[in-house]
DNA sequence: TATAAGAGAGTGAACGCTCGTTCGGTACAT
DNA sequence: ATGTACCGAACGAGCGTTCACTCTCTTATA
């Protein structure tokens, strides 16, 4: 109570305080995503930041301390700009056209955040994937409360046979950013052997259509000789 | 020529230097991979393998080439894992049972090389993406050269309209690998909410079948409401 | 209003330790 | 004798972390 009176100076100070902290956090980032954990120093850190080795370990007591505050900080990012961009698809997810709106989206976060991937793909090797874990479980039912209601107005409108919505939404959404993490982060450049108009244009058809010729009512419209 | 006659000791000690640096690099990867190749000391791995620190120098002459050698090794590992797995599949790629069948497949290849995949890790953080890259272009190439007559009969079989038979397979495939990689390595158990077989039921029935309710012939021939 | 006391951000030398690598050596097969 | 697989102490550099210190504000007291 009234800590905002007996003590004005702490909300100068904690200003002074996160712009410190930002500034620690930024350079670490890029250098431990650029060198992997163990690869990178403090003293690293400390010289691309603009602060003392000692002044370091007044803001995170341990060296791991500092990239957990990073895998923190940049998971709620991603998160955020996950959730904007999901939140900008209507209701017609299914149809060519909003899939291709949501490859551009998938595209843009990430190749806008391929340092996230590289602190995941950190904590995987060094860490045995301790801090990031919990990401991957429940993945479908964090879609689910996302998407929950514009997916059952989605599945109202046709046939879906025992396909479920929000899987099939899933595994679209995976397979996009699948395809742009080998082109940018993996360096596949043109990994599927097209250009990328093309490779969307493929992965979009075979979602919607599908690929198998002996499907019900298609090996009687189409000559199979 | 007649080097075996006239150095019949070299076919001798070749043998033991083999199983040296067997020893060497199966202690090697499985500390380079728990832990990051920053992360791992020539002590560590002299340590586990059994042998000193200097004979670990009359094999390999640093440790980013003791690295390199267990790139191309595991890398030609599963290189050949690969084709073979892909060479037992015949050429009815796209049918259901063949699509369970190559899930199955793409299960056993991904979990029984786990480290594969956190080497690649690894290179991509620690040393960005140097020795691995290559394995990333041409994949399609690569399909086409081991699945291509295979691929060509399969697509002659039925309608395809604008979809490409090897990019919708290599596309299939994908999936599958991500799939498995974030149930084992990502620890992410039954991400998509639903067991396994349910999962790839689902994803198959997608590939197979697509999931626009607006397309050509669908609306008609089923109720959509 | 002037001032002493306190809190805490920032510093960098220093500590104990481990790192990758080297090198003089042994043991043994040819 | 020659070559080589193997050993392990030793080297210089660099590691994460500590600590005694300064400087700058805020707050309490006179």
């Amino acid at each position: 109570m009234g800590s905002a009176i007996l003590k004005p100076m702490t909300a100068i100070k904690n200003r002074d305080v996160e712009r410190s902290r930002g500034k620690i956090e930024r350079a670490a980032m890029k250098i431990f995503t650029r060198q992997g954990y163990h690869g990178t120093s403090m003293r690293e850190i400390a010289g691309a930041s603009g602060f003392s080795i000692g002044n370091l370990y007044n803001h995170y007591p341990t060296k791991e301390d500092l990239f957990v505050a990073l895998v923190r900080k940049y998971e709620q990012r991603f998160g955020e700009q996950r959730a904007k961009v999901l939140g900008e698809i209507d209701d017609t997810f299914f149809q060519p056209a909003q899939l291709e709106r949501l490859a551009a989206a998938v595209k843009d976060v990430v190749t806008e955040n391929p340092d996230y991937w590289r602190l995941l793909y950190i904590d995987v090797v060094e860490f045995g994937n301790k801090h990031f874990a919990h990401t991957f479980r429940g993945w479908s039912e964090q879609a689910e409360r996302v998407l929950g209601e514009r997916l059952e107005k989605a599945a109202a409108r046709g046939p879906w046979g025992g396909l479920t919505p929000t899987l099939a939404f899933t595994m679209i959404y995976l397979q996009f950013v699948t395809y742009y993490l080998v082109e940018t982060l993996f360096r596949g450049r043109q990994h599927l052997g097209v250009p990328e108009k093309e490779a969307v244009n493929q992965m979009i058809r075979l979602f919607t259509e599908g690929c198998w010729a002996g499907k019900q009512g298609a090996g009687s419209t189409a000559g199979a000789e």
